[in-house]
DNA sequence: TATGAATGAGCTTTCATTCAT
DNA sequence: AATGAATGAAAGCTCATTCAT
């Protein structure tokens, strides 16, 4: 009784900061890190002020805890992936689309990582979790070039880093930039009826690259 | 005396507006908008708080005016563009890398707009001055293109305001996310040691692309 | 009109400022730098707490201005003492008296000055304002220390700061320590009723000890 | 198991209650009463804060406590003292310098007292354990007067309560006052160095007051 | 007896903005 | 056209204390 009673807090303690989490998420990435109100935050969840100042500390740590989930959620994504029976080129445009699949799956995740740029990444800067963590599609795409240059059927070199910047260049500017290029030009690049081109110009635009 | 001194106090009036806003363009682009503090601005600048109220009512308005004048500055930019007497492919390249170099040359322009994107273009949208007003550079692209397709030289269909968000987004990407990317991948893509390479790559991306 | 306007302000605002002070004096005195609450302060004013932040930065600050204008007092008043016409001994004792009197009358000084000892004068400490700023009174005692040394009325060797000390401890202690030996020994050294025995005490007990 | 168990717990008890003692005293010294916090008394200790709200009750019952024991432990150095072997000049000189020492080796008791002060000794008011306990001091005063009266080397009138506030004037002021003392004056009246100067003068002060 | 988890109330401070000429 | 002084509202955060076993 008096044992069971342990765990049941926790798991309420545990859901608790995940709904935090959760909700803080949201405000950050609807408002950047010094638009967000804790707050805000406390009123959209269960608890208090109180407790999120308990269970992370400070808003920075807060919004530290936020991008630590963000990246986590993306990496283990990423760690599913499986590739290694397709043709090179298929394999490198089926990546691309699932990058491009989960950004438009994760809309938040741009935001917040947008916000982390405009901070000039000092939250993420230097702390294990994040740095050097090399996400899963880096070794990917470097298993996948190498058959490409082995096959022959990739001409140009290019590194993974590289290939994978011009692919998260593409999904993210598509999500975290849609709303002025849409005020702009008149067309929102993460609209629903134009992600089909979207995802098919993103694989021409790599696989043409990497054929040369 | 009343009107000799006129012309100098709009003169000065105007210095001390360009000079306000000067400086909100760095400390917006630093901080974002929620971020930013008035005071702030007003310490870095030779006029008090009350003058920057007075020349631009509020904060809000004031963003809206950094923000104006960093499209402005770009379309500026884009209108000097002259690609016509290049080959297609020459000019698209030319083109891209123009765009890189801007955008290169005005780290705080897409600091300004991801900022903007946080908001969700709310100070832009639906305004004469944004809106609609597609960049010179999409006329261009459109000749381009069209030149291309009729000497056969691009197979690729594409519309201008697509090509044009690919070689933005590779652009901006580089710029606006070089904090967290350079973070994670150890690699910043906006180091000046790596510009000709990227140059490079983002001119062979699109040539390969339209070639089809 | 509007030239006159802005003396009339200033004064209003000197005159908010010195009932801050007033008010700020008194609730440090009463609870300490820590128990102290700004909101208390400004609720004794005709001000408000953000005037407070306005004038004075912070409760720190505040605190250090109250600090200043106390010992600014406590100085201004030994600026006016006139023992020179007096003998030595006479001229000693009625400086400790002065001394006994300033004590008495400011009963919050030496409140103020136990709270800044808890906090090691930190607020003190390296001020200009404050330290060597050597109180008037050591010269005076100086000066008396040296006619009654060469009349021989004095044999004891003593130098003023310590002589200051001693005259310092008695009065001070009797108005500080008042509560807690009052409690103890169940009298209360500052007690309006035994204020002459004290301040003969006093008296009697610094002429003895020059005398030697 | 039960039985053995129980002394041994109480031990270990009086132990953490002692600990917590402590490490209370020398916050609350250090911090005063508002600025001491619970939190950081109870990081510095092998318990927890829940603890000494289990132990004490409240942050003023454990204040109390505190000042409770320091109380005692003067009493109880005062409870040793024994000059009535000695000629009562010698004897009163013997007292100031025990009173001078104890004072000099227990520097956090000048500095609770202070903030018990600055709370007008409503923690202590109306305490059995405090008021009325005259200190055993005061009985040794007492006897020590009545010897100088009756042998004719003391010649002043004083009361042994007035007498021995005299000597605690002294030996708190300098303790307690010494970092505002020193900041003003540049002397720290509590240097090691100058610590037998001031022990002598404080004996000199005593002997020469009662001589008369 | 002993305790980890939780919290209501209130703290100092900041911010964009307006008042009053 | 220009400005120094003032401020309401709310922000992030902390504190002694209690809940629940």
């Amino acid at each position: 009784m008096g044992k069971a009673a342990a765990p049941t807090r926790r798991r309420d303690a545990d859901s608790t900061r995940q709904e935090i989490l959760d909700v803080a998420s949201r405000e950050f990435a609807d408002r950047g890190f010094a638009g967000a109100r804790v707050d805000e935050i406390a009123e959209h969840t269960r608890t208090t002020k109180r407790m999120i100042y308990y269970y992370y500390g400070s808003k920075e740590q807060l919004f530290v805890a936020v991008l630590e989930r963000a990246y986590a959620e993306i990496r283990a994504a990423e760690q599913t992936i499986d590739v290694d029976h397709l043709e090179p080129a298929a394999a490198i445009r089926r990546l691309a689309e699932l990058t491009f699949d989960h950004q438009e799956s994760h809309p938040d995740f741009s935001r917040l990582v947008a916000i982390e740029n405009i901070h000039r990444a000092e939250h993420i800067a230097d702390r294990a979790d994040f740095a050097g963590q090399n996400s899963p599609a880096i070794e990917l795409i470097e298993r996948i070039l190498e058959r490409g240059y082995a096959d022959g059927s990739f001409q140009r070199e290019i590194d993974a880093v590289d290939l994978h910047m011009m692919i998260s260049a593409f999904c993210v500017f598509r999500m975290a930039n849609r709303h002025t290029f849409g005020a702009i030009f008149d067309r929102d690049p993460a609209d629903p009826m134009l992600r089909d081109r979207y995802r098919e110009m993103l694989g021409d635009m790599v696989v043409d690259y990497l054929r040369g």
